[in-house]
DNA sequence: TGGTTGGTTCGCCATATGGTGAACTATATT
DNA sequence: AATATAGTTCACCATATGGCGAACCAACCA
């Protein structure tokens, strides 16, 4: 059903490197400024800011400036996004291997407690 | 738990393109030619045969030559480890967003319905 | 045997990507 | 006021990506 072009390329694309990974993950364990979220690579903080330009584009993350350091944040609705898109391909695939229906009975419960 | 990188990379910069997207959503229907395949595409068959290389490089798509006509397949693992990747995120910030929704109710229980 | 078809390979090109170092701005800190 | 800190911007570079057309090979068909 969805098929959203566009945000997806861009997600994906945010997602196929690893450092901008590792920024994801970071971020959901919670906010961090940029020179703590660059820190551990071994890259110059424009080759990072280049990274985080991608994610932010991508809509996978938002930051904020506060006084002269720039807190950044997870914005998962794309993260989800792209689930959702491989989650629709999963329940293709593995409805022809079975559980389509236990997938799409998840999507359509309509009478429960 | 999981933590491979280099697949991942090679899988997610297959999926950042909406024509190898649409060759794994049509591969999911079913095994198809080459030719077959780049048939909705406005682009020339070398390009195409370089987006079903990136396809195959990361392990996507399997391809067998029978003839002259090469057949392609889904190979379906591969994506699941990224969706594995995605669900892993998604426990992360769920379990985040559901305490915090948790939280927030507990706040204002007072006036639902 | 000769043509058509399905793929493949080759060279080429424009642009994007991911990195660098150096210079610069603006906000703390002392 | 002087200095350190956090980002930012800039010019630049090497490589990867995604496309092209043309030439080519192998196999099926007539």
């Amino acid at each position: 059903m969805a098929n959203q072009p566009a945000p997806l390329d861009a997600v994906f694309h945010s997602l196929a490197d690893p450092t901008r990974r590792a920024v994801v993950t970071r971020l959901l364990q919670g906010e961090a400024p940029v020179k703590q979220l660059a820190q551990p690579f071994a890259i110059g903080l424009p080759a990072f800011l280049k990274h985080l330009a991608v994610l932010e584009g991508a809509g996978l993350i938002r930051s904020e400036k506060r006084g002269r350091v720039r807190t950044c944040r997870i914005d998962a609705e794309r993260l989800a996004a792209a689930e959702d898109w491989l989650a629709e391909q999963r329940a293709v695939w593995q409805g022809r291997t079975d559980r389509l229906a236990a997938f799409v009975e998840s999507q359509t419960i309509g009478s429960p407690s």
